[in-house]
DNA sequence: TGACAATTAGGTCATCCGACCTAATATTCA
DNA sequence: TGAATATTAGGTCGGATGACCTAATTGTCA
């Protein structure tokens, strides 16, 4: 949702000057991300690109709309793309993985969840996408294990979107890296999820805890 | 670590720029970390300060050590606080859900992630302490599980890790909210993870944990 | 062809930043 | 008491930033 450009040159010109921000956000982090910088990546002049976007907020909420609308059509495609509708979730997952090999996919998130401490708007952005996201994962997972409630369904959706957002921090190179023993338990705890519907073991007792972690 | 500062009235004065320097981290993140600002909250002079930090850079590497090893040891102590050696991983992720719901205590980890992810120096000392971390708890889960690997076990420790940060982001208040369901679930698979060890297929277990398929 | 929008270009402005420096005063302790 | 250390105070410097502004040029379509 740039400003302006709503001719198809300028809907590419918008298009590259988000490319170029995403490529500045990836490789220094939202704190690098100036107007001058991203117009000096884009290969244009600052007032052209003010010309698309005229503040620097306007220029991030567009970058947010334009990341988190990627992702979502890429989980969901992923989901529609498995040999057999009992296999999405696995199949996601697989590519969620493998997603986790590179480095550059999570930065950005990285970035984000820093951010949305902060900044309401883009907290409410994210928590948007998180709870589709979640839905998402919610609904194939009910397939799976028709037994569950609708609740714990939800809740162990999130549960697996959790672990899978944990572990892009020691499988994306920065604090880890893949390991195989890693992922064969993830399997395992994956298909737990899908299918085993026992009753919780006992809850352990209340202790007040300490602050801070 | 502080460049100066031996004396008793030094050290008192360095934790408190250090203090300050968190507050400010936690509050607006990692960017607006700058001397000026930090010396504001302080209530000291930008000379004086840089009396105790002479760059920022040395700030953050004395604020990192300080944050990471406080970490460290209150993960320990609760290790060591449980009732009995086996509740004590349970000890601590008790104390760490209800860390969670404190926005102000995950925050700062959301930063340093993001300037792990560019900053070699921040990447090598969070790694160190998330291997220590991992170790922990794949000690403790050694104990519950003694029929698993060393490999096993601290894969499932990985895991473990992986899934609390991860859900740290659904519970810190920013991207979600604390959930019961959630917990629920958390500890089903939690003590799942303590217990259960057979191979996917075959063989009835002993366990009390739940069983699969 | 002419009008109008799209696009490019270049510059100004106040503000904040970190690093660095010097001088003076206060405190501590041998 | 006197010397070393701790603390405060004020200022300079080059550099980067975001917001703002204006003029010139290109492209499109009636």
């Amino acid at each position: 949702m740039s400003t302006r450009g709503a001719s198809p040159k300028g809907q590419e010109r918008s298009e590259a000057i988000l490319d170029a921000a995403e490529r500045l956000l990836v490789d220094e982090g939202h704190s690098a991300l100036s107007l001058r910088g991203v117009a000096q990546r884009a290969g244009i002049r600052l007032g052209n690109l003010q010309y698309y976007f005229a503040t620097r907020e306007e220029l991030v909420r567009a970058l947010l709309a334009r990341v988190l609308e990627r992702a979502t059509a890429q989980l969901e495609e992923r989901m529609g793309a498995a040999d057999t509708p009992a296999r999405a979730l696995d199949t996601a997952v697989e590519a969620l993985l493998e997603d986790q090999k590179d480095p550059a996919s999570y930065r950005l998130f990285y970035d984000l969840w820093a951010l949305a401490a902060r900044e309401p708007t883009i907290a409410t952005e994210l928590r948007a996408f998180y709870a589709r996201y979640i839905g998402t994962v919610a609904e194939r997972l009910g397939l799976a294990a028709p037994e569950l409630s609708r609740a714990e369904v939800h809740a162990r959706a999130e549960l697996l979107v959790a672990l899978l957002e944990g572990l892009s921090l020691f499988r994306s190179g920065t604090l880890g890296a893949p390991d195989r023993k890693v992922e064969a338990e993830l399997w395992r705890v994956s298909t737990w999820l899908t299918t085993v519907s026992e009753p919780a073991p006992p809850a352990p007792s209340r202790k007040k805890g300490p602050q801070r972690r």
